[in-house]
DNA sequence: GTCTATAAGTAGATAGAC
DNA sequence: GTCTATCTACTTATAGAC
């Protein structure tokens, strides 16, 4: 999605907010098109129809998704500090997108076989690297034995949970702490790298 | 909602399927219709509109949702078999019903304002309890000093997560794995015991 | 490139026959 | 209670003026 003028990235920035906040079905192209400051027939003229303008969006927000996995597997680390650096470029992404989670779990549900293609090359090849690594550190005594997929579930259920469920949080801790939610985001990276610290820990 | 005659009941379970497979916005009436094998006026006799029916729908949702976290904060058990029973409930829970969590957090994200109320008196209320039970058990040695809220978004993000993410976990497990994936979905019931048991020790 | 006006199609809802 | 036919409103998309 090329992204030239000036008003084409207006309309790209504006339909991003829309989109992810409300869901394709949910979105009014009038919608963006008040959030962009301009007529609904440009939103046409620049992207055709509101299926196009919507998966710009919605490739870049798979983008942005997979980024923190894959380059966190691609680095030349051990398991620990993969899942670490997972951790921590995830609450970073989130904290500044709390829409993202569920904007592509949905959109993974609605149309799994977009997925089958994406997945089968990208996650799944990157995947079998970890769980062999994984597989090493056992056998080496770095770690304790564990599932290398059932680890990954509960890191990335742990880090991205608390995003999609933000209205819950949001009223928990305005009732109940003295903190704020961003800091409440914030500790999540300590909170979540003890959790796995510890589980892994090869003296338990 | 009351659900008396069988034509009732019949619409009734198809907008439960179509609802929460599409969401408010993305169901159509005439789906429902088709999924109940019935003429689309009668879905109006009966509920009058789709938001109507969509009510319905939800309230259940909510129900068997805060069921799981209702019930454990209730009885007279200590932090982590309370832990574990709410793990075993929500595995079991979605594992008919994977649609659940999406189709609630969706729900909650788009109106808020409704779950202030809901949440406010329920589980808020509950959550006060456990938050001193943690203390409590803390002070008696009995587990390992954490931040309760941080100990309960990591478990209902290990429990939960998965589910929401299931055409991923569905892709990798006929890909990579021998096992099925309703197998992975019951072995978690003792993987997050396994890791609640480990970061609450207080030996450790 | 940007706007106004409008076409074409769709979805929720209702009227009325049976 | 259940159906067919239809109304009304809304939404995407386009035509055409500027």
């Amino acid at each position: 999605m090329v992204k030239d003028t000036n008003t084409e990235r207006i309309i790209f920035n504006a339909a991003r907010k829309v989109f992810q906040k409300k869901g394709l079905d949910g979105a009014r192209m009038q919608e963006i098109a008040d959030e962009a400051g301009m007529n609904k027939a440009l939103l046409h003229y620049y992207f055709r129809s509101k299926e196009k303008l919507f998966q710009g969006i919605f490739n870049e927000s798979i983008g942005k998704i997979s980024l923190g996995i894959q380059n966190v597997f691609n680095d030349n680390m051990g398991v620990i500090e993969k899942l670490q650096a997972l951790v921590n470029i995830y609450v970073d992404t989130l904290s500044e997108n709390r829409y993202l989670p569920l904007f592509v779990l949905n959109e993974m549900n609605q149309h799994p076989e977009k997925f089958e293609e994406i997945l089968s090359k990208t996650i799944v090849v990157h995947l079998k690297g970890f769980l062999i690594q994984v597989e090493k550190e056992v056998q080496s005594g770095k770690i304790k034995p564990v599932n290398p997929l059932h680890l990954l579930m509960n890191v990335l259920g742990m880090v991205i949970f608390p995003f999609a469920a933000y209205p819950v949080v949001s009223i928990i801790i305005n009732k109940n702490m003295d903190s704020s939610v961003e800091q409440f985001y914030l500790e999540r990276k300590k909170e979540i790298f003890e959790f796995i610290v510890i589980a892994l820990d090869p003296k338990k």
